[in-house]
DNA sequence: ACAGTTTTGTGAACAGTGTTCAATAAAATA
DNA sequence: TATTTTATTGAACACTGTTCACAAAACTGT
C-alpha cells in the first residue's frame, strides 16, 4: 500500500486538474482563477502551491490531458484500410472536429503561453508528437521522395498549415472563415500539400 | 487652427500609442502594463482612461500600426514584373521576414485575445484586408477556375496556411521549425497551394 | 478681459489577480 | 506515545487594470 501522504497528495492534483480542465472548458483559459478551482477542488487557496509550481504548471497538466485526447480521436477519425490520400485527409478533418468540438481546450492549448524566457518542460513537450505521429506514414506513401529528416519536418509543416486555418478560422475576428466552408478549405489545403511528384 | 482640446488629445493618444508600441515591441504583449506606458508617455495613470477605453483598445491601435507596416513590407517585398507564381513566393517570403524582424508586434497582432463575447471594431476589421489584399491578384492568374467568392476564400486560407506554419516555428515550444529551413517549408506550401489544375 | 461652463488630467483609492508564509494540523517515525 | 517531519490553511502581500472626486485647463458668451 501507497503511503497516505503520496495518495493524498495525488489525489490533490487529480482534484485541481479535474477543476481546472473543467473551468477552462467551460470558460477559457481567461476564466481561471486561482480561488475558483481551489474553491471547486475543495482545498485551501495555499494548497494549490503545494500541488503545483503555479497555475502555470496546473495548466500545463490540463493541456497534457488534451494532448492525450486529441491524439485518440486522431486515431479514431481514419477509417480502417484508408489508402494514404484519404488518411491524410481523414487526419484533417478529424483535427477540424476535435477543435470545434472541444474549442476552449483546443484553445488553451495553443495560446497558453509561459512567462518570457520560460521553456515548457521535456516531458510536455515530447507529448506534442501526437500532432504529428500519425502524418507521417500516409505522407511517406504519398511523397516517398523526401528524405526521413525532410519527411519529419514536412509532416510539421502540413500540421501547422492546417492548424493556421483552423485557427484563424475559428478565432473569426480576423480574416475568418465559415465553418461550414472550413472543412473543404481544409480539405482542399491537405489534397494540394499530399499530392505527389 | 484646430481646437486645442483636439490637439492636445490627439498628442495624448500618439504619445501612448508610441509609448505602448516600443513596450511591445521591446517586452512582448505581457510586459505591456497601465503604469509604465503612462509614465512613458508622460501623463497620469488615469489619463490613459480619457483618451482609450482600456488597455484593450490601445493594444488595438498599436495593432493598427502594425498591420499597416505589414502591407507595405508586402507590397515592397514583391520585385516589378514578376509573374504570378513568384508573386506569391515573394508575399510568402515577405511574411515570414516581417514575422521574424518585427517578432513581438506581430505576434501581439495575432496573440491579443479581447474579452470572451467583445469584438473587435468593424474599422480594426477591416484593417486586417492587407493580409491577403496582394493575394488575390496573383491567386486568380494562377487559379482562373475558381470564382470570385472562391478566390477570396481561398486566399484567406492560403494566408492562414503560411501564418500558421510562421507562428508555429516561431513559438517554437511546439513542433519546432528552425529558422533556417523554415524559409524552404513556406515556399513548398505555397508551391504546392498555387499550382494550377 | 473676464466669469461661468465644460472638458480634461490627476493620483489616491478600489477591486481583483497570483503568490507567499507564519501558524496549525496531520502523518510518519522512533 | 512522543518527537520529528511534512502538508494545509487562509490571512497578508505585491502587483494588476480601472474608477472617481477633485483640480486644472480650455472654451464660450458678454
Amino acid at each position: 500500500m501507497r503511503n497516505k501522504r503520496e495518495e493524498a497528495r495525488d489525489d490533490l492534483r487529480k482534484r485541481l486538474i479535474d477543476a481546472a480542465e473543467a473551468r477552462i472548458a467551460g470558460h477559457g483559459l481567461r476564466g481561471l482563477k486561482a480561488r475558483d478551482v481551489t474553491a471547486d477542488a475543495g482545498c485551501a487557496l495555499g494548497a494549490l502551491y503545494t500541488a503545483f509550481d503555479d497555475l502555470d504548471a496546473l495548466i500545463l497538466h490540463v493541456n497534457s490531458r488534451t494532448l492525450t485526447r486529441l491524439g485518440t480521436a486522431l486515431q479514431t477519425s481514419v477509417p480502417q484500410g484508408a489508402d494514404p490520400k484519404d488518411t491524410m485527409a481523414a487526419l484533417a478533418m478529424g483535427y477540424v472536429g476535435f477543435a470545434l468540438g472541444n474549442f476552449h481546450l483546443w484553445s488553451a492549448l495553443f495560446n497558453h503561453r509561459l512567462p518570457e524566457g520560460i521553456e515548457a518542460p521535456d516531458w510536455h513537450r515530447a507529448e506534442h508528437a501526437v500532432l504529428i505521429e500519425q502524418i507521417i506514414a500516409p505522407l511517406h506513401a504519398l511523397r516517398p521522395d523526401l528524405s526521413p529528416m525532410a519527411l519529419q519536418q514536412r509532416a510539421k509543416t502540413v500540421f501547422a498549415a492546417v492548424h493556421g486555418v483552423v485557427q484563424l478560422a475559428l478565432h473569426g475576428r480576423f480574416v475568418g472563415t465559415p465553418h461550414e466552408v472550413l472543412a473543404d478549405e481544409v480539405a482542399a489545403l491537405v489534397q494540394a500539400m499530399t499530392r505527389g511528384l
